[in-house]
DNA sequence: TTTTTTTGTGAATTGATATTCAAAAATAAT
DNA sequence: ATTATTTTTGAATATCAATTCACAAAAAAA
């Protein structure tokens, strides 16, 4: 039996990811994507169903480590609310650091291929949400935090951070990701009033 | 000389605002919007030079009325900063809670569109951001708010409000908005922390 | 070595749809 | 009524790019 030569089906994701950090998902051409990749146009079709596939499996590499931080944070019994709400955030800012390229792909894709693909999108985000409101409803239960509607909380916080990790990724540096980070914590722990 | 018969340009940038609405810019087609306008496919370029110049028309629409609003709200001084803040919120939620469907365009397309065409993408949006930072400032020099980042403070929150708008657009009731926007003031206001 | 199986290729096919433009229709001017 | 001007039309054109597939090359099996 023959064996692969090389890992083509690495080298087309990361050229794709690549591609679609670069020029959107709908610019992107699939001949780009092979020639980066250095395989043929065909290759591409035997390890990807098609365009789309591509974009589905790339979010399965963005959220499956992320949700498997979270699970091991949200059973922590030695961490309070809070510490486990930061720790949710540097999970997140942590994988976008590495991999900055995907953070692109993330900000501009998602809700369009949620909204176009919802059956398909990857289940790691979905089971990431659910870790993260339980963190937050474990936090009011303690009367660590008030008493907020935790769904339009975690969308308001997750759309602010997309937003900045949007603008990060025009310039990423680690220092200038380190004070997002530090600003959200500080911000949503205590928020604009001065007193 | 021959007067136009009806407003085919308002009726075409209206059938766009659904169209792109419903099915997002890529996939929405120039035939259905000249169908749900009634006119003829050609009509279309007679009024606008192509697809993504009636995009750009649309968002001169959402902007401009929004801009216009804080630039009353800024120059009053008879507002607290606080008060400029929350007025700055209710002017964003108001306007697109008229037209959800611009709602809708706004969450899905304008990120795309400003990085894809910065230079012709409307001037109200920055000028509408520009009165935004101008409240936080004079907010943090009267110690009304704490010192923080503005910039990444007003990206988060706007992030995080056009979260909230494409989740309301899902199902675009008063209640819904009113309950959301109630939500973001108070949290912005007090952040998360009970104390 | 020869045959079989697996993997790789890219020119050709297919399908889609944005845009054009020559002609027609509607109105105004003479 | 005739001509001139403006507006409208939609079939035809042009462009673009995803996907296919018949064939080739490489490796394994016989």
């Amino acid at each position: 039996m023959r064996h692969k030569e090389g890992n083509k089906e690495k080298a087309i994701i990361e050229a794709a990811i690549e591609t679609f950090a670069e020029d959107g998902f709908y610019k992107s051409k699939i001949v780009d994507i092979a020639e980066k990749a250095n395989v043929a146009i065909g290759s591409i079709y035997v390890y990807y169903k098609n365009k789309d596939d591509i974009l589905l499996k790339i979010f399965d590499q963005i959220w499956e480590p992320i949700y498997n931080d979270m699970k091991r944070i949200a059973s922590d019994k030695s961490y309070t609310p809070t510490q486990k709400f930061e720790f949710m955030l540097d999970s997140v800012f942590d994988a976008f650091e590495k991999y900055p390229e995907k953070a692109v792909v993330f900000v501009n894709e998602q809700n369009r291929l949620m909204k176009e693909r919802p059956k398909s999108f990857t289940n790691y985000y979905e089971l990431f949400i659910k870790e993260g409101e339980k963190i937050i409803k474990s936090g009011i239960r303690s009367s660590e935090f008030k008493n907020l509607n935790v769904r339009i909380f975690r969308r308001f916080v997750l759309g602010g951070l997309r937003e900045l990790l949007r603008e990060w990724t025009k310039n990423p540096t680690k220092r200038s990701l380190n004070q997002i980070r530090d600003s959200v914590k500080y911000f949503c722990k205590t928020g604009i009033l001065d007193k």
